[in-house]
DNA sequence: CCAAAAGTGTTCGCGGTACACCCATGC
DNA sequence: GCATGGGTGTACCGCGAACACTTTTGG
C-alpha cells in the first residue's frame, strides 16, 4: 500500500539531501494480504487507514520499500511494523502497477499474501480494534485503492494452491482435529467434503500424525489432535512425492 | 531488465526536466522470458546487449517502464521494440528486487513470460544473429544480472501449469499432429508419455479436434492435423469444467 | 521393399466416491 | 437420557497405466 505516515508506522523525519532522476520513477511499496481462519471463515486482516487519501477506509497493511531492502524482507517488516504479526507463512501474490491505481501518482505494489494462525493474533485486532481488525471475505468494509481485487487475487491462489501443497495447516493450530482439517478444506474450497473419505485420504498420506491429545473445553466427546509431520513431507519432497487433497 | 539505450530500443533524449522526490525511488522494469519449442527443444529468446553493464553479455529482452504505462503493456511494447515478437501468450511470473540486483542501483523488475509459436519467429533471430537468438535451456550462454534465475522460474511455472491450463498450444502451430503435442507435454514435464495413453486422454476431453489437414513433406505416412477448440474451451470453463492432462 | 512414423484396443488394479450407524462425553 | 459431534468400513465404478502390432507413405 501506497501509505507514508500510516498510523502505526516507523515514522523517520524527511532525508535532508533530495532525490533527483533523469526519467519519473514510480514508487514501490509492498502490501499483505493476511488471510486468516475462523469457527466458519476465512477473514482477512485490515487496518483504517489514519491518511489522505482513502483516510478512515479499510485497506490492507504495507508501505514503502526501502532503499537497500529486499521485496520479501519489507512485507515481513510492514507486517511486523502495522499488525504485531510475525513467522508466518508468507509469499509473492503479484505486482499491481495500473497507472492510476493510486491518485497521489504512479505507485507499484509488490502484493504478498500470509496465511495466520488466526487464534494467534486474535488479541492485536481486540486491543486497538478501530485501526486493525479480521473481515470476513464476503462482508468486506469499502476498501482503498484496488485493495479488493488484492484480495480476490490472493484467494484465489490461496485456493489453487491448497490441494497441492500442504499450505492449509498453516491457518491452523499446531494440534488440530480432523473435523478442523476438513473444515478448513470446505471453506477454502467452497464445497462440502465426505468425513469418511477426507480422513482416509488425509491420513494415507502419512503426513497428518495423531498425537496424544484431545480437544479441550467441547461438551461432547472430545476429538483426537493430529499434526502436520512437516520433516516428512520435506524428506518426501525431495524422491519427488506430490501431496493432493 | 534495466538496460536504457539498449540496442533496438526506442531513444529518447534526456527530458528537459529532472524529476526528485523527497525519498529515494528504485527504476522499475520489465523483463520477459519468451518460451518457444523446438524440434526437440524448450528455448528461450535472448539478445546481446550493447551497453554496460554486462555488454556484449546475453539478457532477457526488457526495459523501463513508462510513466503512464501499465505493466503488462509495458512487456508487450519491449516485445515488440527488442524482438518483433507481437500476439503472443503473456502472463506476469514474479518480482525481482534483491537490492543488489543491478550494479547500477536499485532496479525491481517484474518479470513475465512469454510463449510463442517459435516457427512464426525464426527471421527474426536469423537477419540479425548476433544480437537476438533462440538458446536451449540446457545450453544457455552466461547471462547478465539474475537472469538466468527468472528463466528458471519460467520454466517451472509452464511446467506446473501446462497440466491444468491449456497453454501448451501457444507453442504449437494452429494446426498440429498429435505426436507433435505429445512432443510438447514430453519436453515441458521432461518424462516419457505412452503414445495410445496420450491420445486417448487427449481426445476424450473433445477440445483438441481433428481437421481435413495432413501433414506436408515428410517422408513417411502424413499424420492428420488437429486444432485446439478454443471456443468450446472458454464454454466449458464458465460451466466448472477443469483442463488437466 | 525398406525405413519411418502413424494409428489403434484391451486388460488390470487402484483410488475416488457414495453411503449410515454406533460411540463417547458433558450437561 | 439426550444432544452433540466423533469415529468407523464396504462396495462399485471409472480412470490411469501397461503393453505390441498393423498401416501408410516416400524414397
Amino acid at each position: 500500500m501506497a501509505a507514508a505516515g500510516r498510523k502505526g508506522e516507523t515514522w523517520t523525519p524527511p532525508p535532508p539531501g533530495r532525490h533527483v532522476y533523469d526519467y519519473p520513477r514510480p514508487a514501490v511499496t509492498v502490501d499483505c494480504v493476511v488471510l486468516g481462519l475462523d469457527a466458519d471463515d476465512l477473514k482477512v486482516l485490515l487496518i483504517q487507514r489514519g491518511l489522505e487519501p482513502y483516510q478512515h477506509t479499510w485497506a490492507l497493511p504495507g508501505g514503502f520499500v526501502l532503499p537497500d531492502e529486499d521485496l520479501d524482507t519489507a512485507a515481513r517488516r510492514e507486517l511486523r511494523e502495522e499488525t504485531n504479526i510475525e513467522d508466518v507463512y508468507l509469499e509473492q501474490l503479484y505486482t499491481f502497477g495500473a497507472p492510476r491505481r493510486d491518485p497521489r501518482g504512479r505507485v507499484i505494489t509488490v502484493a504478498y499474501y500470509a496465511l495466520a494462525k488466526l487464534s494467534d493474533y486474535r488479541v492485536t485486532a481486540a486491543t486497538d480494534a478501530e485501526s486493525v481488525g479480521w473481515y470476513p471475505l464476503d462482508k468486506l468494509p469499502a476498501l482503498a485503492f484496488d485493495h479488493a481485487d488484492i484480495i480476490l487475487r490472493a484467494v484465489e491462489r490461496l485456493r489453487g494452491k491448497v490441494r497441492y501443497v500442504p499450505i492449509g495447516f498453516e491457518l491452523l493450530p499446531p494440534r488440530f482435529s480432523l473435523t478442523q482439517l476438513q473444515r478448513l478444506y470446505e471453506i477454502v474450497l467452497e464445497r462440502q467434503l465426505d468425513k469418511r473419505n477426507f480422513r482416509k485420504k488425509i491420513l494415507s498420506l502419512g503426513l497428518v500424525v495423531e498425537t496424544e491429545e484431545l480437544e479441550q473445553g467441547v461438551r461432547h466427546r472430545a476429538a483426537r489432535l493430529f499434526r502436520f509431520d512437516k520433516k516428512k513431507y520435506e524428506r518426501l519432497l525431495k524422491q519427488g512425492f506430490e501431496f493432493a487433497i
